[in-house]
RNA sequence: GGUCCCGUAGCUCAGUUGGAUAGAGCACCGGAUUCCUAAUCCGGGGGUCGCAGGUUCGAAUCCUGCCGGGAUCACCA
């Protein structure tokens, strides 16, 4: 038993109709039921869930999609949990559920709280959630948000589908851009000492936030470094530098709600000897060799040099060419690193590694997956998922960002600005390979255009309502409730919104699509704030209502359920949840 | 030129992994507040799902080819 999940339960009802069918010899044994779904009708006038079994299986069972229906549909009429079986259109099942189900699913909506939609379907698979991983050579900029909100968010909607979920950062501290980041400080810490830098040369990192790295770096071990040639301070400069850019990292992150489990450095793959022994692996297995690469088609790159190099046969995977593993110098690539990497990450015992990358990484997928397929031979499924840009506005004007370098909107910034929850739910509230606009002044805006306030208002009502509840109700508050009450249609559109919350969820994780999370709550708060309306023209239908107790601790225990859907849900994006606005 | 992503109402976008008559918000027009938060809600018009074929009971969804927009394309990370 995992947890209260109707479609579930309408499913196993299905299944069993259809074992009755085989048992009597009309379905064949073997016949596919992974198929079939159980689904809420696109209509809610067709019912309450809906099946395509009889299509789907009318091919095995020799006989026509409706007549297998009636078959069905008979089967199911016995059951006590349906009001109506009906057979609709070209041969859908439209299953009505009985008056006393609903009361039900709300008292196991109360039961589970904080647990409903939790599901096992996950069963407990090992997934790597890669996600941020920037250059350690700098404070994340806004760039990175979004990746960052979608990696963190699908992490924690993995987690509560029954995934064994790690969230994990990928630490590039081994390429020349390290080096680079060593002689930026290098300047700032001769700054520190008194001396004249001047301009800061091109080719380096000029930004302020390097100059405090400096400081302490002269703290730590004065004059000293300054005698030293660069084969010597450089090392210890980098190391000291990339602590600190991770520190600055982190805090960055931590701004925003997101804690890494693992911070992973691309440095010890080098040093463990982790990518030789598996480039010797690839060798036995003859997947490496030396060879030359066709030059890239259209124009040719002007520096191109055509030369032997070694090379992993990705295409032999799927990829469109073989991809280098050395550089010119004999140091490894990039991508060797990587390969060892999702080695390592195998070795772990993840069967799903998932990569959340920014758009310009696109390219780089096809390799990935080549190396996933090499070495885990298909026991684990490699999933990349791409985030499109974010434009930035103010005002409906674009803000401007120099290229010069240094010149960039932090992740920071923006997190200050508006504060954690309205950046997290804002990058949810598209897809995650469409490009999104981000607006300074209409994300903070409190009006029914702004999802984030839209929702938050929701949960914020149904709280205001809980307080006032026992002042108005009083000892009344307390007793029994008696859900076949609440027969209203708008009553009845909510609770099978919130029928629907674990299903969502579900789709949600097996699709990779957090942001599916965030326009149900915003489906769901639309149903109640469209129900609180109601209750101005009909009193009837207010929450709170003095003369009857037993009706008004119902509608408040409603509230409750649908306070936990919100509540829920909102936690899986990340944002913390407001009672009074 | 190769590869990947996108193309749905005037605008911004959903579309339950192939289902029934394709949906929401904004904008436009008209309404609702003695009363639990009007920071909200109700009603109205608006479509060649980029184009053309194919797959099948059935396609916005899957396949192929075009058109248009974006990203990327040896050794950097």
């Amino acid at each position: 038993m995992t947890g209260m999940n109707l479609f579930h339960h309408v499913r196993q009802k299905v299944e069993a109709a259809l074992r009755t069918l085989q048992q009597e010899g009309l379905l064949p044994a073997d016949a596919p039921l992974d198929r079939i779904t159980v689904e809420p009708p696109r209509d809610p006038a067709h019912g309450d869930v809906t099946t395509n079994a009889a299509m789907v299986l009318a091919r095995a069972a020799g006989m026509k999609p409706r007549d297998l229906a009636g078959k069905l549909a008979a089967l199911l009429r016995a059951e006590p949990d349906f009001k109506e079986v009906e057979i609709a259109g070209p041969g859908f099942i439209n299953m009505r559920l009985s008056d006393a189900f609903w009361p039900q699913l709300l008292d196991a909506v109360l039961a589970e709280g904080e647990a409903y939609g939790r599901s096992d379907i996950g069963r407990s698979e090992k997934v790597n959630v890669e996600y941020v991983s920037a250059n350690p050579t700098g404070p994340l900029h806004v760039g990175h948000t979004r990746g960052a909100v979608f990696g963190d968010a699908l992490a924690n909607l993995l987690e509560e589908t029954g995934h064994d979920v790690t969230r994990e950062y990928y630490i590039n501290d081994a390429g020349a851009q390290v080096d680079v980041l060593a002689r930026s400080v290098f300047l700032r810490y001769r700054e520190a000492l008194g001396e004249d830098i001047g301009e800061i040369p091109a080719g380096l990192y000029p930004g302020d936030y390097l100059k405090p790295v400096g400081a302490a770096l002269a703290e730590k071990y004065g004059r000293s470094l300054l005698e030293k040639p660069e084969e010597e301070w450089l090392p210890l400069v980098r190391d000291f530098a990339v602590e600190r850019m991770m520190a600055l990292i982190r805090e960055d992150l931590a701004a925003l709600g997101i804690e890494h489990e693992v911070f992973f450095s691309e440095r010890t793959l080098h040093e463990s000897g982790l990518i030789d022994e598996t480039i010797r692996e690839l060798e036995k297995r003859g997947l490496v060799y030396v060879g030359r690469l066709p030059p890239p088609k259209g124009k040719p790159p002007e520096d191109w040099e055509d030369r032997e190099q070694l090379l992993f046969r990705s295409s032999d995977f799927g990829d469109d060419i073989d991809r280098p593993l050395k550089k010119s110098d004999g140091s490894y690539t990039y991508f060797a690193a990587d390969v060892a990497y999702i080695r390592n990450k195998l070795e772990r015992g993840f069967t799903q590694l998932v990569y959340v990358l920014g758009a310009d990484h696109g390219g780089y997928v096809k390799r990935l997956e080549a190396v996933n397929k090499a070495l885990s031979g298909g026991s684990a499924r490699l999933i990349a998922r791409l985030c499109q840009l974010v434009k930035l506005y103010r005002g409906g004007e674009p803000v401007k960002m120099s290229k010069r370098a240094g010149d960039f909107v932090t992740l920071r910034q923006v997190v200050d600005e508006v504060g954690p929850d309205v950046v997290r739910f804002m990058m949810l509230t598209r897809r995650n390979d469409a490009p999104l606009d981000f607006d300074f002044e209409k994300v903070t805006e409190q009006s029914r255009d702004n999802p984030v306030f839209y929702v938050q208002y929701a949960h914020a009502r149904i709280c205001s309502v809980l307080r006032n509840a026992s002042e108005e109700l009083g000892a009344e508050a307390q007793g029994d409730v008696d859900f076949s009450l609440l027969s209203d249609e708008a009553e009845r559109q909510l609770i099978r919104r919130i029928g629907e919350y674990p299903r969502m969820l579900e789709q949600a994780a097996r699709a990779h699509e957090p942001h599916r999370v965030a326009f149900y709550l915003q489906d769901l708060a639309a149903e109640f704030h469209a129900l609180w309306n109601k209750g101005k023209e009909k009193p009837e239908l207010r929450f709170i209502m003095p003369e009857n107790p037993l009706l008004s601790r119902t509608r408040l225990a409603f509230l409750r359920a649908i306070r936990y859907c919100l509540a829920n849900g909102l936690r899986i994006l990340g944002v913390r949840p407001v009672e009074k606005m």
